[in-house]
DNA sequence: ACCCAGGGTCATA
DNA sequence: TATGACCATGGG
């Protein structure tokens, strides 16, 4: 297992930028719509994410006070297309009551990120991965995102193991986090390189341990 | 007829 | 701390 270094980070992102391209991510208009997102995102493509973005835009659905004031039943139904709609029906509920409650019109200046980090954590359906998008894509914070996509490349190419456990993901997040330093729009180019990179069929020869194992290959 | 997807919560041990 | 069940739709 070598190193996970500056300049490993550097031919890393080099390598996707030049076989991807600029990625401008989060898809989304405002920073709700990129919250809402990650939350109907979770364990879901994001075609079916999409889909439910889609209707809830269609119908002028696309802010806290509007999500908020339909019957239980109709947002669950407005999310159907995203999977697990049930719980995303209330996820999306809880975000949308803190989005009033905690960040309307006069509020002190910004908190730091590690007290708004652990202020979405204590959110129920938010955790670390969706909270992560969250604050970088959202918030516009130097996080790290560490997701699947990012474990099983990371892992591959024996730059780093993640085991399962907020430890080693805290400790990965952090990790690079100082590798980088404070910028956004990188960190965020990163991570969709990352996972834009995780769409693509594996071609690698010889297929790796996870390939091998799978009809599909996640790679 | 599976397997998978840009996770998270909860119950167990 | 660390597994496993569960959620649930749409595409391969």
């Amino acid at each position: 297992m070598q190193a996970l270094d500056e300049d490993r980070l550097a031919l890393l992102f080099q390598a996707l930028s030049g076989a991807y391209g600029k990625q401008d991510w989060w898809p989304g208009n405002t920073a709700f719509e990129i919250c809402i997102g990650a939350i109907l995102v979770q364990n879901t493509s994001w075609a079916n994410a999409a889909r439910a973005i889609e209707r809830i835009r269609r119908r002028d659905l696309m802010q806290p006070g509007a999500l908020l004031d339909l019957e239980p039943a109709s947002l669950e139904d407005l999310l159907r297309p995203a999977g697990c709609y049930r719980q995303k029906a209330r996820r999306v509920s809880v975000f949308c009551r803190w989005w009033l409650d905690a960040r309307l019109p006069s509020q002190a200046p910004d908190p730091d990120t590690g007290a708004l980090r652990a202020v979405l954590l204590s959110l129920h359906g938010i955790g670390p991965e969706t909270a992560d998008c969250i604050l970088l894509y959202a918030f516009g914070r130097a996080v790290f995102v560490v997701d699947a996509y990012t474990r099983r490349l990371l892992s591959r190419l024996g730059l780093a193991q993640v085991p399962p456990g907020r430890r080693a993901y805290e400790s990965l997040r952090t990790h690079v986090e100082s590798l980088i330093g404070p910028q956004p729009a990188y960190l965020g180019e990163l991570h969709a390189l990352i996972v834009e990179h995780g769409k693509q069929v594996c071609r690698a020869r010889p297929l790796c341990e996870r390939c091998q194992l799978r009809t599909q290959c996640p790679y």
